[in-house]
DNA sequence: GAAGCGTGGCA
DNA sequence: TTGCCAAGCTT
């Protein structure tokens, strides 16, 4: 392990052999397809709305050529409301190139993966990293935060991962891949349950005393401002509304029902019209409206 | 590189 | 209430 900053990634390596949660994809019987819809499911989303939705999806669709077999529409359909419904998509696209280009088998280097639909630089590093003990740096938005505000003294990362992002967490990897999987793992728990990002709970870190952060004083965040995105009244509410429509229906439904969920025609039609080209929604030959076939 | 993409909990 | 936030990816 690099000498450096030994005694930062220590402690937070030992703090969570003590307080990691117990998640269903953590579990020793998890298997690399596991991984990957675990990961999929938590881009953006809340733990605890993934976790039902992660033991569903399994029971249903325990590898990548089950999935593979069923429709994509299906898969949207499982979805439910876990939200960005494309990743559904994408994870169903990604099955079928695993199970027609990989025998089945989910791809074990980074660079594999990261060709797959809907994988990209933090999901493809985690697959690898925690489905199959691959040594790679696993840079999502706690572990930018952990090490910007512990590492580089600032109150929080940029709006996206960057190079130096990746660069720095691969510097504090210690060599043997076990132990990097672990403090990967560490850091993302530690940016999870103690160094959030509205109000960390530095009374309980286990690195408060080494954290750059608050040795210089807990400066303000100072880099290039992050846009919130407004929901109420976008084409995302609308295309939602849509979509749960047709979610909800077993066979496909009349343009009437459809109608009914928001009023500005113009931005109804656009918003379906985005679903149908983004291959969420399809028009049957009579002319209604379903999850594709 | 900015913008678009769901949903719901919480302060 | 409204804004912020939650294991990002694609174009």
């Amino acid at each position: 392990m690099p000498a450096e900053h030994d005694e930062l990634t220590a402690p937070i390596a030992d703090w969570y052999a003590d307080h990691a949660r117990e998640l269903p994809w953590r579990g020793a019987d998890v298997d690399p397809w596991a991984v990957m819809v675990s990961e999929f499911m938590l881009q953006q989303t809340p733990v605890a709305r993934v976790i039902p939705a992660f033991e569903a999806w399994l029971t249903r669709w325990p590898s990548p050529a089950a999935l593979a077999a069923d429709s994509p529409g299906e898969a949207v359909r499982m979805w439910g409301k876990l939200g960005y419904p494309r990743r559904a998509l994408r994870l169903h696209a990604a099955a079928s190139e695993i199970t027609t280009s990989h025998g089945g088998v989910v791809p074990r280097t980074v660079e594999a993966l990261r060709s797959l639909p809907g994988v990209g630089d933090y999901t493809a590093a985690a697959i690898a990293v925690f489905g199959y003990g691959e040594r790679a740096p696993v840079v999502d938005t706690n572990v930018r935060r952990v090490l910007h505000r512990a590492v580089l003294g600032a109150a929080d990362a940029g709006p996206t991962t960057t190079k130096a992002d990746m660069a720095l967490c691969e510097s504090l990897l210690p060599d043997r891949p076990t132990e990097a999987a672990r403090l990967s793992i560490a850091l993302m728990e530690l940016g999870a349950l103690v160094c959030t990002a509205a109000s960390p709970s530095c009374g309980v870190c286990p690195v408060s005393d080494e954290c750059a952060w608050q040795l210089a004083g807990r400066p303000e965040y100072a880099g290039p401002p992050k846009r919130v995105q407004r929901f109420a009244g976008t084409d995302r509410q609308v295309r939602g509304k849509l979509l749960d429509v047709l979610r909800a229906a077993d066979e496909p439904v009349g343009k009437e029902r459809l109608d009914v969920v928001w009023s500005d025609d113009t931005q109804r039609e656009r918003a379906l019209a985005g679903l149908l080209d983004d291959g969420l929604a399809q028009q049957t030959t009579d002319g209604r409206f379903a999850l594709p076939a």
